[in-house]
DNA sequence: CGATACGGCCAC
DNA sequence: AAACGTGGCCGTATCG
């Protein structure tokens, strides 16, 4: 059997251990033939006694200005020290990272102008810690409440990395940590989008040429408490070390960046508080609802299958039963079933047209969406309720993609976690989701917001006056392109699409997204040439809109790069700038040239990645920028909380005897916050309820409380 | 048996 | 020729 790399290197790493005496045989396989099992119970030994060097080296190592502070004096002196600062680096270890629910260990800080004689490097690193098993140190509440000054203190800037986190965990034990100034995570970020990790141990030796070892290499799944407190120390102190030497060299880097920077400390480094309490508002979930209807829905999927199976089964060979779950065996048994050979499972464009013909097909896809829904939502989240909140939380990562836009989920390293993905609920999930007692959600979107980006930044005229006209966009340009009246193109009496409308819809974001002809005429059933005709002649009205588009491809093929709106965000695409290779006429599907295609296909999406980056980022900023406003309204107002952001779409929960101005005061915040110039206006649509879904709009909420008042 | 890849699908 | 951008997560398949 061949050995994969990881092994071969283990293996390798004993045999050197072995030819140099480090080790020899192993204890439990005397007698025996040399074995790779015993190799590898060799290698199991050898990291051990590694890891515990690695530590001891750690310790015998540690700079002369890293201190343990674990007595009264010593937090003394350091407080008195902190007066001197004009910003901190700050870290917190912890007992795991459920910020709810694990507490704080220790904190570390990194007072960058402390200058102590005899010693040569400038600064002071600093470990507290306040809970560790063994070894004197103070108590957390002493310790807390003697920094509560410094915690408070806006005047003395914190620098961090990963600050959500830490903030989170202060408020965990009753604690304020403001006056954040810089998340070395958040920048590092804005200074490279496309970096594969933004683990501060990733991010040392690759900038700051210093060696680091993650938590896990060093201490496994020890919690950070059962730490000897001279190991701790080294540790942790040098978290804020390494976290000072990054800020400084981001702040080198920066000073190249000037609008980036502003953006950075304007609208990120606040943000870092509006997620925090927007994770920590978190959900109310409808627990007897989810009960019933996940009952409702596991019927039905056990309906399905017992006659899925009665169909397929005949088709299915092999050992074990058939598994409605598994794509290659139901294509192969669907195929046979059918008579025709599928050439994979996609729902929307191989099953769905065949549904109508197999009821099979229709079976499966039901069966499929069930279970889906049931799996990942209905019965999943029932179970992720908060043991100390007793709500339901969420992340909410402002540098989880690339253009800016939030991501939604877990963390890297918290696969055991509870938190969930709140931003790709489906329609029938959200509705689990329930407002608190005596409130209610308020949702807001942003009306067409990346097509009014797209129209302020391109100064498309055609667009421009729609908006300004209050026209929309969509049917307008079927106006356009079908010459006929607005009115009979726009939506019908029923307020569904017209098949104008949604043809354009579709026109229009294939566009943004950098469709391909194909696959637009794939999408609306035309030939390509009708396709590409049909896209050349709607854009053929709008020359500014074309020119911009055009001008995005070019910049991105001569700087490998595109910038977000007021040069705010950068969007680095250094694949744009790679040279296409020739592939002969006829070889197109040659195997020869597959590396050739894979690289003209990587320069392809980069073009394509341009025009969208820039109007997802700008549209990103817009909501980041509103969200910080929104926030500052909810803190000044009682009762109020940012419940959710879904990228062009806020969700606030309020009391539920709200009144009309304050439904115009989410109007004014969605609309004034972060304005397109003064060229497009923002518009916004106010939907209200009380579990998660379609809501009612605010004069007929207000109709209708005033028709039970009078009543 | 764990880590990872992948197809598929939910959201905007 | 390839052919729609940004995500997260599920269950199965695959690898060693």
């Amino acid at each position: 059997m061949k050995n994969t790399d990881a092994d071969c290197e283990k293996l390798l790493a004993v045999k050197r251990a072995m030819d140099t005496g480090v080790t020899g045989r192993h204890p439990s396989s005397a007698g025996k033939r040399f074995s790779k099992a015993e190799a590898l119970r060799i290698y199991a030994d050898l990291r051990q006694s590694i890891r515990e060097e690695t530590l001891r080296n750690i310790v015998a190592n540690m700079p002369k200005n890293y201190f343990l502070i674990n007595s009264e004096r010593a937090l003394a002196r350091l407080n008195e020290r902190l007066r001197d600062e004009t910003e901190v680096a700050v870290d917190t270890e912890t007992t795991g990272v459920d910020v709810y629910t694990d507490v704080i260990v220790g904190i570390s800080l990194t007072l960058p102008s402390v200058s102590i004689p005899p010693l040569a490097d400038r600064g002071m690193h600093a470990y507290i810690p306040v809970m560790h098993d063994e070894g004197d140190q103070l108590a957390r509440d002493y310790v807390l409440s003697e920094l509560r000054w410094f915690l408070d203190s806006d005047d003395i800037g914190k620098v961090l990395h990963n600050a959500i986190f830490d903030i989170a965990m202060f408020r965990r034990h009753g604690y304020d940590l403001r006056g954040v100034t810089w998340d070395t995570m958040v920048a590092m970020h804005l200074l490279n989008e496309n970096e594969p990790s933004y683990r501060l141990k990733d991010l040392a030796p690759k900038y700051l040429g210093v060696e680091s070892d993650t938590f896990a290499e060093l201490f496994g799944k020890t919690p950070f408490n059962e730490i000897p407190l001279d190991i701790a120390l080294a540790y942790a102190a040098k978290d804020t070390d390494l976290t000072w030497r990054l800020y400084e060299f981001q702040r080198r880097h920066f000073a190249k960046l000037p609008t980036v920077l502003e953006y950075y400390q304007t609208v990120e480094v606040p943000l870092l508080y509006v997620i925090v309490d927007l994770e920590a508002n978190g959900y109310i979930l409808d627990l007897d609802f989810a009960k019933e209807y996940g009952e409702q829905l596991r019927a039905r999927a056990n309906e399905l299958q017992a006659k899925l199976i009665g169909v397929l089964a005949q088709y299915h060979d092999g050992a074990e039963p058939i598994n409605l779950n598994s794509n290659p065996q139901m294509k192969a048994a669907i195929s046979k079933a059918i008579g025709r050979e599928l050439p994979n499972m996609d729902a929307k464009k191989t099953l769905k047209p065949l549904a109508k013909q197999y009821e099979v097909i229709a079976d499966l896809l039901e069966y499929r969406k069930i279970t889906k829904l049931s799996g990942t939502y209905i019965d999943a989240l029932p179970t992720k309720q908060n043991p100390t909140t007793k709500r339901w939380h969420s992340r909410f990562n402002p540098i989880g993609t690339v253009t800016g836009r939030f991501s939604s989920g877990k963390d890297e390293d918290a696969a055991e976690s509870n938190s969930f993905n709140v931003q790709n609920q489906p329609e029938d999930a959200r509705k689990m989701f329930v407002a608190p007692p005596g409130k209610v959600l308020v949702s807001a979107d942003f009306k067409a917001q990346e097509i009014r980006c797209t129209a302020y930044m391109s100064g498309e005229p055609v667009l421009i006056e729609a908006f300004e006209k209050g026209i929309d966009p969509y049917a307008n340009m079927a106006s356009m392109y079908y010459k006929r009246p607005y009115h009979e193109v726009n939506k019908l009496p029923n307020g569904e699409d017209t098949p104008e409308r949604k043809a354009m819809k579709v026109v229009w974001l294939a566009t943004l997204y950098g469709m391909s002809d194909y696959s637009l005429a794939d999408m609306l059933g035309l030939k390509k040439a009708e396709a590409t005709a049909f896209k050349d002649e709607l854009f053929s009205g709008m020359p500014k809109l074309s020119a911009w588009l055009k001008a995005n491809e070019q910049d991105v093929a001569k700087y490998g790069f595109v910038w977000a709106d007021k040069q705010q965000r950068k969007r680095r695409l250094p694949d744009g700038r790679l040279k296409r290779k020739e592939i002969p006429y006829g070889k197109w599907q040659d195997p020869k040239y597959e590396e050739a295609r894979q690289h003209n296909a990587k320069i392809g999406r980069a073009m394509r990645q341009g025009t969208n980056a820039r109007v997802q980022g700008s549209s990103a900023i817009q909501t980041k920028v509103t969200m910080i406003k929104a926030h500052a309204e909810c803190v000044k107002r009682e009762g109020w909380a940012l419940w959710g952001t879904i990228h062009d779409e806020l969700v606030f929960e309020i009391p539920e005897d709200f009144t009309r101005e304050d439904i115009a005061v989410i109007e004014r915040i969605m609309t004034q916050s972060y304005r397109w110039g003064d060229v497009v206006a923002n518009g916004t649509d106010i939907a209200i309820m009380t579990r998660w879904g379609k809501g009612v709009t605010p004069d007929d909420w207000f109709a209708n409380r005033e028709s039970k008042e009078s009543a």
